[in-house]
DNA sequence: AATAATATTTAGGCAAATCTAAAAATATGT
DNA sequence: ACATATTTTTAGATTTGCCTAAATATTATT
């Protein structure tokens, strides 16, 4: 596969939500910034490969062979974004550009041995979940802390917003990527959360619940 | 740059063996396993950037941007060696072609936080040197044992033959990449040498010296 | 120095991936 | 259901990097 064959099979899987449902042409070429004719052009290509099905004007869905490609792919931009996290000590919102070219290098052999090294890791630096080698993996259940639900508890993965002054208040109340969170109780009146953060009890507004993203541990 | 660029712009780099030499074109050529008129055509467009200079049938060289750039792109080269070597566990003789991938990725904060994290490594694991930052570095002094000067002291850096028999030959007799060696006497008759090797004393054929690379410490 | 051999460039073309503009198919609104 | 709007495709052009074949320049040979 060319580069850009493997970035249009990755936004179709993206944009298809990890699901198979069926993309259409102007949605790729929104996601992925370019023209819609351009992605009938591409669309062909990857349908003459086996990658994808499509039939004029029905939008495209991936095959077996397209979601394999897409999966591999996904799986090499999170153990990358591990690795910048936890080894190059990048913040979580600087890795993402660095891994869109990371993913496309080509060595089996490198990515399992960078799996090993970084320990297996199920989730990236956002609570996205790692595809193992053969393609399998837990959905995400990834929310907003404010749409948990009461007693859910979680591990806190990523910000919604982050400004400055967001990123100031986590660090004041001492919130942190990879704490684990409990939601106790939900005020009515204006949505605040009760929550116990490592264990330790504290009242936030739903302002800062709905910019805090939460992995639901199944 | 675009991805063929910087293979242009390396592989002149190393034809002109790290001096600012004259490159002709079918040197170019062969070294890239490419046309001699594709070549032409490249030249003339990194010509136009600046990166080289160039006067119609009178080959190339590298302008300080050039060369910069070309520093630039073996120091990532390297730096990845090091990093697939010291931490994935490949082997030295497997590094070359994942490196080659690897040496376009595009984030000068990644590459600075690499160098860190491995240690600020002087020499690749073939015993090349990798160059700072800055574009500085030691020359190579990388010799076959067996041209090394009686007295002289270096680290075992790389074969030159990789056979399975010559390997294993190192295997079972305990000498490994990294090992320090002296030279302490050869013979005229049949050019074998008497070496000291992490302070025990060997005695070695020519053949076997003739395959075995040395970094000099200066 | 003239000719032969080699090296280099030019000219013209091809494939990949993109674009614009126009045509065709599908979807929407009343 | 029919006209209109939107989506998608086609047709034709462009750029990048490469190719082959032919032309031109340089180098080597006698």
């Amino acid at each position: 596969m060319t580069l850009s064959e493997e970035d249009y099979i990755k936004a179709i899987y993206h944009l298809g939500k990890g699901e198979n449902t069926t993309v259409t042409t102007n949605a790729i070429a929104k996601g992925m910034d370019t023209k819609p004719s351009s992605v009938t052009d591409m669309v062909k290509k990857l349908s003459d490969k086996g990658l994808v099905n499509y039939k004029k004007y029905q939008g495209v869905t991936l095959t077996a062979l397209g979601e394999n490609s897409a999966l591999s792919i996904v799986r090499k931009h999170r153990l990358w974004e591990v690795f910048l996290v936890d080894k190059l000590n990048f913040s979580w919102d600087e890795v993402h550009e660095v891994a869109e070219q990371l993913e496309h290098i080509k060595s089996e052999k490198m990515i399992d041995h960078l799996d090993a090294y970084l320990g297996f890791p199920k989730i990236d630096p956002h609570g996205d979940p790692i595809p193992s080698k053969d393609g399998e993996f837990k959905k995400s259940i990834k929310k907003l802390l404010n749409e948990a639900s009461m007693g859910v508890e979680g591990i806190c993965v990523g910000v919604k917003d982050s400004s400055v002054a967001f990123l100031k208040f986590l660090d004041k109340n001492k919130i942190a990527l990879g704490d684990t969170v409990t939601v106790i109780d939900k005020e009515e009146f204006d949505g605040s959360l009760h929550i116990k953060i490592n264990g330790r009890n504290m009242h936030i507004s739903n302002q800062i619940a709905s910019n805090l993203y939460l992995q639901i541990s199944e």
